[in-house]
DNA sequence: CGAGTGCCCTGACAGC
DNA sequence: TGCTGTCAGGGCACTC
């Protein structure tokens, strides 16, 4: 693989340690949700490996990279026309050189001892990947039942499974007919079925598709993403439900811009009124 | 500990 | 024309 030579970056919470990645050499790419995991090996360990059992074995662990882009960050072999943040030189490597692009500031990069995601909380209790097969139907039920937050919010917490963002959350609840408010812990259990199938649908399409370009947004090869033009909620509030033809609406939740149809996804009750609306429809009262 | 709020940062856009 | 204000959002720090 290659090796990290040069790293020119500024100095800042976003960039704690990244002077430990000079000179290392990086193993292999991987990823956790909407993280980027490097792991790397000190120069001395590849050129001279240390027999198993010395000194240097009890931090066999080695660093890692990690890098997250933000809203805006961009990743790319090419120099950025504008907002360079970072640059990486992979001596021996092709590409030779990383840019990370990143307009709005949100991304970091960061090197942490390999595993270690105590500076990352969001990493270190995030949820199952959703396309692979830890993330089950009764694993995110179990999740859900655990949290009384709205259930969009629950899920950009990144806690019940990994990976939802603000646009493919809108898109799951939409296309499993869940309103963005529910209590987590209040869907049914079709509901959580209907959502849980939602989000792997939703996201493999995404991955197929390279993606939703909003704004600055490009694949590593500089391209857009496609799946843009496959949104159904997200960014359309006014626009009339596929589904059901009324006007889908926008509304904030968890902080954050939310669409939804009015008609095709209704609220789910929390269990407290969901009981006094069954006991006051019983007749002669629940006794 | 779970939930809610404010903040970071800068480009795009509306309004005057 | 150019200024000011508002909005967007992923994750974290802080408060209750």
């Amino acid at each position: 693989m290659l090796a990290v030579e040069r790293v020119d970056a500024p100095i800042g919470p976003k960039t704690a340690g990244l002077e430990r990645a000079i000179g290392q050499r990086i193993e292999a790419v991987t990823r956790r949700g909407k993280f980027l995991l490097l792991p790397l090996r000190p120069a001395s360990a590849w050129t001279s490996p240390l027999p198993a059992g010395t000194a240097a074995d009890a931090d066999a662990g080695g660093d890692e990279l990690v890098v997250h882009l933000g809203m805006t960050g961009v990743l790319s072999p090419r120099p950025p026309v504008a907002h360079l943040r970072l640059l990486l030189r992979l001596d021996g490597g092709r590409p030779d050189v990383l840019y990370v692009q990143d307009a709005r500031r949100f991304g970091r990069v960061l090197v942490v001892p390999r595993g270690d995601y105590r500076a990352l909380p969001t990493l270190a209790a995030m949820g199952p990947e959703p396309l692979g097969d830890a993330f089950t139907v009764t694993a995110f039920a179990a999740a859900l039942a655990r949290s009384a937050q709205p259930v969009k919010a629950f899920l950009l917490s990144q806690r019940p499974v990994a990976g939802v963002g603000n646009i493919y959350a809108d898109e799951a609840l939409w296309r499993a007919r869940v309103h963005p408010a529910s209590p987590a812990r209040a869907l049914s259990r079709p509901k959580v079925r209907a959502l849980h199938a939602a989000i792997r649908e939703v996201l493999a399409a995404a991955v197929e598709l390279q993606g939703t370009t909003l704004y600055d947004y490009r694949t590593v090869n500089g391209e857009v993403g496609a799946y843009l033009e496959k949104l159904d909620a997200y960014g359309h509030d006014g626009d009339p439900c596929p589904r059901c033809g009324t006007p889908l609406v926008r509304s904030v939740v968890g902080q954050r811009g939310t669409h939804h149809c009015p008609r095709c996804q209704r609220r789910a009750r929390s269990d407290a009124s969901a009981r006094r609306r069954r006991d006051r429809s019983m007749p002669g009262g629940a006794r």
